[in-house]
DNA sequence: GACCAGGATATAG
DNA sequence: CTATATCATGGT
């Protein structure tokens, strides 16, 4: 038919029913100085590489009840549009039922109120797992707010983009380009010298072929998965449960040490002081399975 | 001007 | 084995 070949490619992603496309938004706009995607007008707009290829820029609108992608750039081919399609199923947690957690959540104190508030809201992933690695260790022992900066600079430094009304549309850079990187590289941009270590380390390891998602899908347990992540070095038992709730969509993936869900519970819970290693483990038993969602709740409270 | 940030490691005791 | 210094710099 005429019009069907008129018809910009389009992509339409179901959502479940308790999905909030508004409570996602808010977490993606939650700094100015974000690199990897853009929020305008309740659209994201972001750019992907399929196959090492150059970056596709791809546009999120939600619509009840699914996800609306436009490709304004490229027309895809058809393992471009499914590629695409799964990298947005990961990136908004879509094939989680959160009615476990939602159930879990009305009996506690602590979170049922931040569910009332948040509903809907899914954590939001970082597919990419150089990406996730490298983005967990930037924010290893500083503020959120200079930990955007060292991204910023990175990505705008090492990543590929694409340019769309006037502006610039970057991708994560891949672990190539970093692996053929010197610490001095990282080291201009800010980064410490230790962090630079880790980043180029693990870039090279994965060029390596030693690292990356099926190697850790194949490992049967959780336990098997983090013991891995932690022989690595820059991968400390933080770093690694962030990236296997991020990355790996693991929902017991529990960064107990967390700086921000320490302060969300001292909160929660009315503290003058932050909660001990032994209240975080007596509150965390009600939640085991959903620990990672507790957490990214928790995060949000704040 | 301390002190803490979405920690991890190297080194010392 | 546990304790402590170190990292780089922004925000408070």
């Amino acid at each position: 038919m005429m019009n069907e070949i008129l018809k910009p490619e389009t992509l339409n992603i179901p959502t479940p029913s308790d999905f909030s496309f508004e409570e996602c938004l808010a977490h993606l706009m939650r700094s100015e100085q974000e690199t990897v995607h853009q929020v305008t007008d309740h659209s994201i707009y972001k750019a992907i590489k399929i196959d090492d290829d150059e970056p596709i820029l791809f546009i999120i609108d939600w619509k009840p009840d699914a996800l609306h992608v436009r490709f304004p750039f490229t027309t895809p081919s058809a393992k471009q549009k499914e590629q695409t399609a799964s990298f947005i199923i990961e990136w908004f947690d879509l094939t989680t039922d959160l009615n476990g957690f939602y159930e879990l959540a009305k009996h506690d104190p602590i979170l049922s109120p931040i569910v009332q508030n948040h509903y809907g809201l899914r954590i939001m992933g970082i597919p990419n797992l150089f990406e996730a690695l490298t983005w967990a260790i930037i924010g290893q022992q500083i503020n959120l707010t200079f930990a955007y900066t060292l991204k910023k600079r990175l990505v705008e430094k090492y990543g590929d983009f694409v340019e769309y009304e006037g502006k610039k549309f970057y991708t994560f850079p891949s672990f190539e380009m970093v692996a053929s990187l010197t610490t001095d590289d990282l080291r201009a941009l800010q980064f410490s010298t230790r962090k630079a270590e880790y980043i180029i380390g693990i870039a090279q390891l994965m060029q390596g072929g030693k690292l990356d998602k099926d190697l850790l899908f194949k490992l049967e347990t959780f336990e098997q998965k983090h013991l891995y992540l932690t022989t690595i070095r820059g991968i400390g038992p933080w770093t690694a449960d962030y990236v296997l709730m991020k990355s790996l969509q693991e929902s017991s993936a529990f960064p107990i040490s967390d700086v921000g869900l320490h302060n969300a519970l001292k909160k929660q819970l009315n503290l003058d002081r932050k909660p001990t290693m032994d209240e975080l483990k007596e509150l965390a038993e009600k939640w085991t399975g959903w620990q990672a969602y507790a957490t990214f709740y928790l995060w949000r409270s704040l």
